[in-house]
DNA sequence: CGAGGGGTTGTTTTT
DNA sequence: CAACCCCTCG
């Protein structure tokens, strides 16, 4: 490319800003950023500068005279969007802070309470999250299927599974059952019974769990066209990030954002597709040419991440995908130490490994904020964390177990949730069952009591037992003096709900409670940054805390000098210098559930590329050559296949068990 | 009718 | 090693 895209532009008053944009990309990335109109597939290899791309991009529009609002930016996190904004905000300036973003969800939250009348829905909907989901269907299988004992029948949270996955994959739930979960055939016309009740109940209470958002949004769509229109006008450009883990749904509504104008550009990598799960559908952006013909498609395939050494490996692992892009990336980066694979005795000399290197790399001049320490599912660092702790070497967890779903957590923020939908009977229900004399018998009545009453929260009013008299009298007030504020900050209410809540934290929790009492301080400080109570739940219904500590402010928690631990799927999109990944056997990396499926097994692989992209100087995949599974019962002691396919010839062994080692 | 205990289950990944 | 279910006791 010979002539050069360097522009002045300058921005009202604003001093003129100078972008040298063939100076800081590469042919790909020029191309991406200087083609504003028409339709735009992107194929961005792992670390090829997707970020970079789209921040460009968005700055490139700014400059053009394209205004911030008429800009809408769809990413994975909200906090993705955040970050990219922030970073179009040193090219050209503050304006870009404008431009819509976050996630399809977040998105959907947004026009459904603006535009969402247009298809009957109450604005003051609450959002529910899948446990919610779960107590509801628990109820409803109580209602149609009584006699649970003779035949089995699938739990509550196996049911809003099922559910879940007839919606995000768009079939019927007859074939969901056939396919998946042929054991449950037998109660299919129950199972259809059951899912209506559910609709149904939603909808009279103004309840709205994660696919409602999804599917009323692409309904709205469809169905108003003035709506679609007047959407269409106000989002001239919409740009889609991480599109390969985007399910049918998201692709029609992305597909029906564009339509009319035809300025979209989606980017994606369909190796690193690891949501299926959850519905995702990597034929979405394998076919996205297909629907806004004729499309651009670049792709971006130069990887400024990883040393050599490090790609020459997920190069390998990839040449075993059974379907996708043949793609091989490229760095022009030197050679550096080939990915180690380190073989440990057992799973404490795993960790003491892991500790030790770490401490290693930091006397080496690599902060902790530098490394990370990656794994399959959840709880597979539990016994590294331990070790951690012992060493006093800080991390932040991501993924696995989250704040939110602590049980406490829910109980304090299902006070807020009555004060916001009176008729969030899930809400109620948690509440009510904590104190003291109510159980499930009593429940119908008081539910029948505020539903015919003026001021529901007015319970002194309802006539229950003696024994709960004192318990509901307490809630009436709290709930009674909260209300006066309900049109006010969020944080003032989290502190009444607090001090009503504490006795009950602690008759419920004895044990803990000191621990689950600092929580509820991180709920406080969390919703003082808030303006309106249903912006501060929605927000945390759909952009959840990664950890407890993720309540202060993110400056602060990024500069910490912290380790993360986390699960690939959280790590996905980001990068360390080094990076360990732990338990590569086979049953837990590939996990045992992916053993049923091929194409389980080829998202396993997927997600092996991601977490061995993530690093850009050192990689440690390690594994104990013993463990037992107290899930299976068995012993793992296979190294994951995943290090065959890649070979010896890229890897480099490491032998920690000593040769005296009687395990061996 | 509610609470608390004991046995049994089955454990990915997330908006 | 939970969370969940069922059962018994108060």
């Amino acid at each position: 490319m010979t002539h050069s895209y360097q522009l002045k532009v300058s921005e009202g008053s604003r001093e003129a800003s100078l972008i040298d944009y063939s100076g800081e990309l590469n042919p790909a990335q020029l191309e991406a950023v200087m083609t504003l109109k028409g339709p735009i597939l992107c194929i961005a290899g792992a670390g090829s500068g997707k970020t970079k791309t789209l921040v460009f991009r968005v700055a490139r529009l700014v400059e053009t005279g394209v205004s911030p609002e008429s800009i809408l930016l769809l990413t994975f996190t909200r906090k993705a969007a955040l970050n990219m904004l922030d970073r179009a905000a040193t090219l050209v300036g503050k304006a870009t802070q404008r431009v819509a973003g976050g996630t399809y969800h977040s998105f959907a939250n947004l026009v459904l309470r603006q535009y969402g009348a247009a298809i009957g829905i109450s604005p003051a909907f609450s959002i529910i999250d899948g446990g919610d989901c779960a107590d509801i269907l628990n109820h409803i299988r109580i209602e149609v299927e009584p006699k649970t004992r003779e035949t089995r029948f699938p739990q509550k949270r196996t049911l809003q599974e099922i559910f879940s996955k007839t919606l995000n994959r768009g079939l019927p739930l007859r074939e969901v059952i056939m396919t998946e979960y042929e054991q449950f055939q037998e109660h299919l016309s129950d199972l259809e019974v059951i899912v209506k009740k559910f609709q149904e109940y939603k909808v009279k209470h103004h309840l709205m769990d994660y696919d409602d958002l999804l599917v009323n949004l692409q309904m709205l769509l469809q169905d108003s066209p003035e709506v679609r229109k007047t959407l269409s006008a106000r989002f001239r450009f919409v740009m889609a990030d991480e599109y390969q883990d985007t399910n049918m749904i998201q692709a029609r509504i992305t597909c029906l954002l564009g339509a009319e104008h035809r300025n979209i550009m989606v980017v994606g990598d369909d190796a690193q597709s690891i949501y299926s799960f959850r519905g995702a559908n990597v034929q979405n952006i394998l076919e996205f040419p297909s629907q806004f013909q004729p499309c651009k498609t670049i792709r971006l395939e130069q990887n400024f991440r990883s040393t050599r050494s490090i790609l020459n490996a997920t190069n390998q692992l990839m040449t075993h995908a059974k379907q996708g892009f043949a793609k091989k990336l490229f760095s022009i980066r030197p050679d550096g130490p080939k990915p180690a694979v380190v073989v440990c005795g057992d799973e404490a000399e795993q960790s003491m490994f892991v500790a030790q290197r770490i401490l290693e790399l930091r006397e080496e001049g690599v902060g902790l904020s530098k490394i990370a320490v990656l794994f399959r599912s959840g709880f597979h660092s539990y016994h590294l964390e331990l070790e951690l702790k012992k060493r006093n070497i800080p991390f932040a967890k991501w993924g696995g177990f989250k704040f939110l779903e602590a049980a406490h957590i829910k109980d304090l923020l299902a006070h807020l949730r009555v004060l916001q939908n009176p008729s969030d009977v899930v809400a109620w229900q948690r509440i009510l069952l904590l104190i003291e004399g109510i159980g499930t018998k009593s429940l119908p009545g008081i539910f029948a009591w505020i539903g015919a009453s003026e001021n529901p929260y007015n319970l002194s009013a309802c006539k229950v037992s003696k024994r709960s008299r004192d318990g509901l009298d307490r809630l009436s007030k709290a709930l009674q003096d909260a209300s006066r504020h309900a049109d006010g900050l969020p944080e003032p209410l989290v502190e009444i709900f607090s001090d009503y809540y504490l006795p009950l934290l602690k008759e419920h929790y004895l044990d803990d409670y000191p621990k689950r009492l600092r929580d509820l301080d991180q709920v406080s400080i969390i919703s003082g940054r808030f303006e309106t109570l249903h912006g501060f739940l929605s927000e945390l219904a759909l952009e959840p805390p990664r950890d407890s500590r993720d309540g202060q402010l993110t400056v602060d928690a990024e500069k910490e000098d912290r380790l993360v631990l986390s699960t690939v799927h959280s790590a996905k999109g980001l990068e360390w210098h080094s990076v360990f990944i732990i338990w590569a056997l086979e049953g837990r990396f590939p996990s045992f559930s992916a053993f049923r499926k091929q194409s389980d097994l080829e998202e396993e692989r997927r997600l092996m590329y991601v977490a061995m992209t993530r690093p850009q100087e050192n990689l440690f995949i390690s594994y104990p050559i013993y463990a037992y599974d107290p899930a299976s019962g068995g012993i793992l002691a296979k190294p994951s296949r995943f290090l065959d396919e890649i070979g010896s010839e890229f890897l480099e062994r490491w032998d920690l068990i000593r040769p005296s080692d009687p395990t061996r």
